[in-house]
DNA sequence: AAAGATACATTAGATTCTTAGGTATTGCAA
DNA sequence: TTGCAATACCTAAGAATCTAATGTATCTTT
């Protein structure tokens, strides 16, 4: 794990994002997501990720459903409609973010 | 100005490389700088710029020297050999992590 | 003469994170 | 069967980094 003040203000992006995609996910497994698909670079913590869900849901982007697995609940989360515009919003600000980035640093992105 | 919170983290990175390129600049020079390179889309504020030239050159990454202007002073940045390692280190760090970005947001940077 | 640009700086407060704790259930290995 | 790791939720104190506001002073342009 590296770069952690770089990730300051990307978790809510890479939530909405998530979300847009699988439809539905809850916070632990949005963790387990993350770390999964980026090779245990990004590691979420749950003191950031919690407080961020409750926040996207006080702000209208996110509803809440719950469901018991057992005895364990399970709190899922999915897109509103506000959401579904903000999604889009998002990607595009970092994207233009990094280009911006580029210019100013002089770097390129091989592939 | 947009995305304010992506901007967080990248400070230290975007002083190290401009002084890296330029050779030596002053604070408000850096200001400058940036807003030109990146056509007004990010403006560094000088409450946030000051206190990290003062911890770059605390952490012995930057030295400085004082010109007069007239009665007006100058305060000249410029790498220290610490310095110079390091900003190759920042770019790095940062191109690494746009790169997971995208592979977590799925987008391209077309250009 | 006044206003805007140049040039340095600090401080209060906001935001966003990490670290560290807490509770409880479930599954698996010793 | 017992205890540890994984699953699953949560909060709170403190750190780090920024913005916005303020201050001082000089120089330039209108």
């Amino acid at each position: 794990m590296y770069s952690k003040e770089l990730l300051k203000g990307t978790l809510r992006t890479i939530v909405l994002k998530l979300l847009s995609e699988q439809g539905r996910m809850y916070g632990y497994q949005i963790t387990q997501e993350v770390k999964a698909r980026t090779n245990d670079q990004i590691i979420l913590t749950e003191g950031a990720l919690y407080p961020t869900l409750h926040k996207l849901e006080a702000e209208g982007l996110l509803t809440t459903e719950k469901e018991y697995i057992g005895k364990r609940v399970r709190k899922y989360y999915h897109l509103t409609d506000t959401g579904n515009v903000a999604v889009v919003a998002k990607i595009q600000e970092f994207t233009d973010f990094v280009k911006t980035m580029q210019r100013l640093l002089d770097f390129k992105l091989e592939t």
